[in-house]
DNA sequence: ACACTAGTTGATAGACTTTTTCAAAAGGAA
DNA sequence: TTCCTTTTGAAAAAGTCTATCAACTAGTGT
C-alpha cells in the first residue's frame, strides 16, 4: 500500500477517486503547482473534479504531509513530498523540482543559531532555487543570444 | 542616508511619506505582518494610506530586497530585510522574529547539493521556527496548565 | 453481495484578497 | 517656483479561497 494511501487510512480517511486524481496531477509533473493547475491537470484523469475539492484536499495533504507547500514566483504552490526530512530544488528557468537530503548539515547551523538566540529551534523551511542540468545545456546552445 | 531609501533613489524611485510609513510600520513590531495589518500600523503615522498602495509597496520593496516574505501559518507575510545574507527565526508562539546568519554554514550543504543533482544553486530559502526566550519562560511559569 | 453510516463530493454562493483604473496629488530636478 | 513623471487613494473589477448542503460513495459489518 502506498504511503499517502496508508497514512490517510490510518488517520480516518477514505481513499476516493478525486484524491487518486489530485495525487496523480501532482506527481505527474514534477513542477510546483497552484491549487487551479492541480484542478486542470486531475481533470483529465477525473473530468468531474471540483475546484473546492482541490482546495480542501491540498489543505489535507499538506497537514499530514503528503504534500509540501512551495513559495514560487511569490505565490505558494504545491508539491508532492517524499516522507523523510527532505527539501526542494527548484529551477527557477522551468520549475523542475527534486529534492534533496540535507538535515545532517543543518543541525549545525541550528545548533548555532540555538546558542545565539536563546530559541529552542522545532522547525525549519529550506528551499534552494537554482538552474536545472537541462536548462543549462539549453543556455549554452543558445549561446548568450536571449535571455529567455 | 538609510539604506533602502538609497536603493529606492538608484532605481529611479521616489521616496514618499506613504513608503516612508509603510517601512516604519514593518519595523516597529518584530512580527511578520499581512498586508492588512501593515494598513493597520501603518495607519497609526499616516491615516491617509490606502490599501493598494500598501500592496503596490509591499510588492515594490520584496523586488528591491528591503522586504523579505515569509512563510507563516500557511500564508505569507512580510517583515523587514536586513541587507547582507540573513534568514529569519520566528517564534511559533508569539510570532517574534529575529534574524540570524547562518550562510557559512549552509555552504556545504549547497556545494554537496550541487554535486547530487548537477544543478546550478544560486538562491535559497532558510526559514527557522521554535519558541522564544520570553514564551519558554512563559510556559515555565504556567507550568502545564494550559497548551496554549 | 448487500445495506448501512459517516466521510466526501461538486456546485453555487459568499467572503476575502489582490490588482486595475484613473483623476488628483506630490516628489525631485532645473 | 515650475514642470514632468511617478505615485497615490478610492472604487471597481478580478481573482482566490471557504462555507453550505443535498447527493454520492468508501469501507464496515452482516
Amino acid at each position: 500500500m502506498n504511503t499517502w494511501k496508508k497514512i490517510l487510512a490510518d488517520s480516518g480517511k477514505r481513499i476516493t477517486r478525486p484524491r487518486q486524481a489530485i495525487i496523480d496531477a501532482l506527481r505527474c509533473c514534477d513542477k510546483p503547482q497552484s491549487p487551479e493547475q492541480v484542478l486542470e491537470t486531475a481533470r483529465q484523469s477525473y473530468p468531474n473534479l471540483g475546484l473546492a475539492t482541490v482546495y480542501r484536499t491540498l489543505n489535507l495533504f499538506a497537514e499530514i504531509g503528503v504534500v509540501r507547500l512551495i513559495q514560487y514566483d511569490g505565490t505558494i504552490r504545491y508539491a508532492p513530498a517524499t516522507l523523510g526530512h527532505l527539501h526542494p530544488l527548484i529551477c527557477i528557468e522551468c520549475g523542475k523540482t527534486v529534492e534533496f537530503h540535507g538535515d545532517d548539515d543543518i543541525v549545525d547551523v541550528i545548533n548555532q543559531v540555538e546558542k545565539d538566540t536563546g530559541f529552542i529551534v522545532s522547525e525549519h523551511l529550506l528551499q534552494l532555487g537554482g538552474i536545472c542540468p537541462e536548462c543549462q545545456s539549453k543556455q549554452a546552445e543558445n549561446g548568450k543570444s536571449h535571455g529567455c
